[in-house]
DNA sequence: TTTAACTCGGACTATTGGAATCCGAGTTAA
DNA sequence: TTAACTCGGATTCCAATAGTCCGAGTTAAA
């Protein structure tokens, strides 16, 4: 429906939560603050992690945190993670098999860029350009202006009261845990 | 593999064809001329025929030809007709989501537009001002100073002969026309 | 005037890639 | 030592693309 997938969505907004002061969250609980799908973070989170954006912490009480400082993650390197860097149009070069070619395809045929090719590339390289002048740390801080100053506490608290309430919560019976 | 697919290029190099002085030709000829199937190209020729690009001229003999100037139809027009004009990244305002806010969303979370949503748009925006801004003309006239001068002769030749072609072998027998 | 072939046009099917799920390996805190 | 929590990849379901097929209408020719 769009030409960009609902991963770029999810896996900006994480790292938005992530980008604030070198904080870490896991990947269950940032889909559960947003009201996602918690295995489908955990899969953007996957990539993320490969293509070296984001550095896992193992083990109880770990997570994600930013790999490099949120000024260096452009949001061309958040799409590049998690669409696989792929061009706005792929040029199958039908140019050269123009049936008046029969005998091999003409030195002015195949050279240089296909017409149509050139106009995309121009296309993609203006898109481009704006992804890479985005950082995570210039959407956060337009961010922080409008939301109110307390809020990055409160995120820090929900989360902390989250991890809170698991521990507690593995003391009596689990019916949640249990399949219908 | 790509954002957009493989009918665009069809697409554009069919309409490359018709762009030179008013010619007209079937999707039939046209997919045989570059190789590519035939009832993919006529499906594409119904797209743009609803988006008012190209002309159906019915009954044997007809075809398509441009609806207006190849100078007033632009690459964008052509990406709109095929692909349905999708915008490059589709927000579901996740901010909105936020599980602190579970008694309703405050004002500052819904205002204006989602940080991450304006850079796409702006991205969007770069892209499509390249695509709207090269016409048909424009591409048919640099392939044209590449071509040798002789090619769009060769072109409407060949379409011609193939026209004649049919019709001397609709005078035999038809192997070509029995199913395997 | 009749016919027959060619054209468009939309309805139909298969396959590729995306969205989401599940389970196993490893680590850490208790 | 244990038990729960974390990541990470293999797997499944669904939607959109690539491609096919057949019917309605028109035109040129016989």
């Amino acid at each position: 429906m769009a030409l960009y997938s609902a991963s770029v969505e999810y896996g900006l907004h994480c790292l938005l939560y992530l980008a604030d002061g070198g904080s870490h969250a896991s990947s269950q609980d940032l889909a559960a603050l947003q009201g996602v799908s918690p295995s489908y973070v955990a899969k953007l989170f996957a990539s993320l992690g490969r293509a070296g954006l984001v550095e896992a912490l193992e083990g109880v009480g770990g997570g994600y945190r930013l790999a490099r400082a949120a000024r260096d993650i452009s949001v061309l390197d958040v799409v590049a993670a998690l669409e696989g860097d792929k061009p706005l149009f792929q040029c199958k070069n039908i140019r050269t098999q123009c049936a008046l070619f029969e005998r091999g395809t003409p030195r002015w045929a195949s050279q240089g860029v296909c017409g149509i090719h050139a106009v995309m590339l121009e296309a993609e390289r203006g898109m481009r350009e704006v992804l890479a002048s985005h950082s995570l740390a210039d959407i956060a801080t337009r961010l922080a202006r409008k939301a109110p100053k307390t809020f990055p506490v409160q995120i820090a608290a929900w989360l902390t009261a989250r991890k809170a309430g698991r521990a507690r919560q593995s003391d009596r019976s689990r019916p949640s845990g249990v399949k219908q």
